[in-house]
DNA sequence: TGTCCACTGGAAGGGAGGGCTT
DNA sequence: AAGCCCTCCCTTCCAGTGGACA
């Protein structure tokens, strides 16, 4: 140990306590400031799961970082607590990684399987057949299964509506057991892509949790950081920052427990046994750009390529390209490649999808005569992307590479 | 006022790849 | 082994369109 290449590290003091966790936001604190009335009338709602009955299903709205998730992992476990029979079960999914009909019934399905032999199989069945035996196994013991969909506009918007429509009917069909949904959503519309019949079902309840403002925000991490922290780590004005800049993007307390979170560790690996603004400013610039190039990172070849092309024709100079440019200068890098080309009406949904990430911006746009198609810029810090998207191995061979053709709109020019 | 460009984006469907069932 | 199922990724086909220009 005495010559170890960590021990500088492993000797500086850190500044945090035991648990640096406390600042991510999966973490449930005790009390949740500032959302005590969402918390008051969800568990009215709830408990009436405790007598044995159904609660009412509920949709709740709120953009990222609102809460939502935290309040009703929160009233979940305390639901739990309260349920002396043991006769409620508190399920919880998030709709972006269970994203498909059989997948969720599956999930669903296999929290009443004991028997592992019994179990259902991720995939090789047909989902009505999960679907029965999902109805049968819950259905041997009376109980109340409170179902969490979250992200619950995401699983719509990709797979239909039709996992919401048997689920929601599923009641009719139960004798013992009694199910309750609950939908998180950070999208208010997606509701106008149901069925009538579903959206009535679903909605008995509606809430919707408001975006904190920079004072809340200051509440919520002064409560985190005292947890997360030694004394004296921390001042007002680090605290205040954070709430500040995050307030700025929607109120977003995810955001703002980041940047604390990273502030901390940036002051930490500096050696330094106090956290400055400085460091908060420096933790701004440090997430967003990690966030922009973990994306690229893990963008499937094809839309690196897409993405490559998109930034290799700006840095040629042509700064408004059309969805035909940028497949154009896809096709070259992906016969450089050595991939195969896909279709245009492909790389169009790619492009979406990068929009989509945040990565460039695509906006369909009327040139009259010249058509109607998408404009498309690359919102991301050119060098550092690139560089991410050089270390995938099927693009190592086109490093450094210079595209050959032509933007129609440089011609023009 | 109508034309016409360069796509857009929906629909349908193929086929590969995971796996279960008989 | 043959015949299912579900999902992902992709192709093919195509009606529809905003707005500069004649």
């Amino acid at each position: 140990m005495e010559d170890s290449v960590f021990k500088p590290y492993l000797q500086t003091k850190s500044v945090f306590k035991e648990d640096r966790d406390i600042l991510r936001p999966s973490y449930i604190p005790e009390n949740l400031p500032h959302r005590e009335k969402q918390i008051d009338q969800l568990a009215s709602i709830l408990a009436t799961a405790l007598r044995g009955e159904r609660p009412s299903n509920v949709l709740i709205f709120g953009k990222t970082g609102t809460g939502k998730t935290a309040v009703i992992k929160y009233l979940g476990n305390e639901i739990l607590k309260a349920d002396e029979w043991e006769r409620i079960h508190f399920i919880y999914m998030n709709c972006e990684i269970v994203d498909t009909p059989y997948a969720v019934l599956q999930n669903i399905g296999n929290r009443f399987v004991q028997d592992f032999d019994e179990r259902i199989p991720f995939t090789g069945w047909s989902t009505e057949r999960v679907y029965n035996i999902l109805r049968e196994k819950m259905d041997e013991e009376r109980r109340v299964v409170v179902i969490v969909l979250d992200e619950i506009d995401k699983l719509v918007y990709k797979s239909g509506d039709d996992v919401l429509y048997h689920l929601s009917k599923i009641n009719d069909d139960l004798e013992k057991a009694k199910i309750s949904l609950i939908g998180l959503s950070n999208d208010l519309k997606f509701t106008e892509f149901l069925d009538p019949r579903v959206k009535s079902r679903l909605g008995d309840e509606k809430m919707v949790f408001p975006p904190y403002n920079a004072n809340e925000l200051r509440d919520i991490l002064q409560q985190r950081a005292e947890l997360a922290f030694e004394n004296g780590v921390i001042n007002g004005g680090v605290v205040s920052l954070c709430a500040a800049l995050a307030a700025q993007e929607h109120g977003d307390a995810r955001r703002a427990l980041d940047l604390l979170r990273v502030a901390a560790e940036l002051a930490e690996r500096s050696g330094c046994d106090r956290i400055t603004e400085q460091d908060v400013r420096r933790a701004k610039n440090k997430v967003e750009l990690d966030c922009v190039l973990e994306a690229t990172r893990s963008l499937p070849t094809q839309s690196k390529l897409v993405l490559l092309g998109i930034i290799l024709s700006e840095e040629r100079g042509s700064k408004r390209l059309t969805t035909g440019d940028v497949y154009s200068a896809y096709k070259e890098l992906a016969r450089r490649a050595g991939t195969g080309i896909l279709t245009q009406r492909r790389v169009t949904d790619l492009i979406s999808e990068l929009d989509m990430l945040g990565l460039v911006n695509a906006r369909v746009k009327s040139f009259g005569r010249g058509g109607r198609t998408k404009e498309i810029q690359s919102s991301v810090p050119m060098l550092e992307t690139k560089k991410v998207l050089e270390k995938d191995e099927v693009l190592s061979g086109i490093k450094n590479y210079r595209l050959k053709f032509q933007t129609t709109l440089l011609v023009h020019e």
